[in-house]
DNA sequence: TTGCAATTACGAAATTTTTCGTATATAAAT
DNA sequence: ATTTATATACGAAAAATTTCGTAATTGCAA
């Protein structure tokens, strides 16, 4: 399966809460953050369209984009790519770079250890 | 400061754990994994020479290539990235991706919260 | 010192990704 | 029906990355 490129995360991540997004109403999200013009988003949007990473149907005089890729099975096969590349495969390797990091707060370390605990009950 | 793009990341790779290098033994290694010409992996690595990223030293007729920058701080720096990327800057989403997964051993879970645990008793 | 093999340097081609200008089409409003 | 505003389609330029061919250099050996 195709993986998205960086750009094409960032509409992915426009998408996936929005279910559903004409490619104008992408571009405002997308536009706020980044200084970019109308015809690039849609023509990425178009691209992605003939990669089946998005569907979409017609709606009066334009069209709308949906997700055919799961946001999660995605994110997992980005980061399985990433892990793989950068910590040579080792999860373990990358949660010991996540947190050793000086940048790491207590707050996400106890959240981090809470949902380990229920992953742990749950096997 | 500039991070590596992929393949250069591949070339530090192999160098971080040897100390340093030429770019023939460089290539040896690359070469294994990878379908790839010889001045290819020099180019590369006289750019990434250029860029500061790795350093060199004449030695006879050929130079010896080594990292300038830290493993450790160079991983963090593209973790970073990858977590303001792809999990909108959340680490505990980005464990929650990495556990979540089908693909996850008990093993890794185990070693994960024991390193948890480690953390947790330093603070 | 002359020639040989290995190495580097340089430039440019190829690829991939990102960008946007311009032409065309479409629906709605007047 | 004509105009107008909005959207799409298309192509291609720009940028970033990766690739490698070829020429020049260098040290070593004969």
């Amino acid at each position: 399966m195709s993986q998205p490129t960086p750009s094409e995360l960032e509409i992915l991540e426009i998408l996936w809460p929005k279910g559903e997004a004409t490619a104008q109403a992408v571009h405002d999200v997308l536009s706020q953050e980044k200084d970019v013009g109308y015809t690039t988003t849609l023509k990425l949007m178009q691209i992605m369209a003939q990669k089946k990473l998005l569907g979409r149907k017609k709606e009066g005089r334009s069209h709308i984009y949906f997700p055919l890729v799961d946001e999660k099975e995605t994110k997992e096969g980005i980061l399985d790519r990433f892990v793989k590349n950068t910590f040579s495969g080792s999860k373990l390797k990358l949660v010991m770079h996540l947190l050793g990091d000086k940048k790491v707060s207590s707050e996400e370390i106890r959240d981090i250890r809470a949902f380990l605990d229920e992953v742990k009950k749950k096997k």
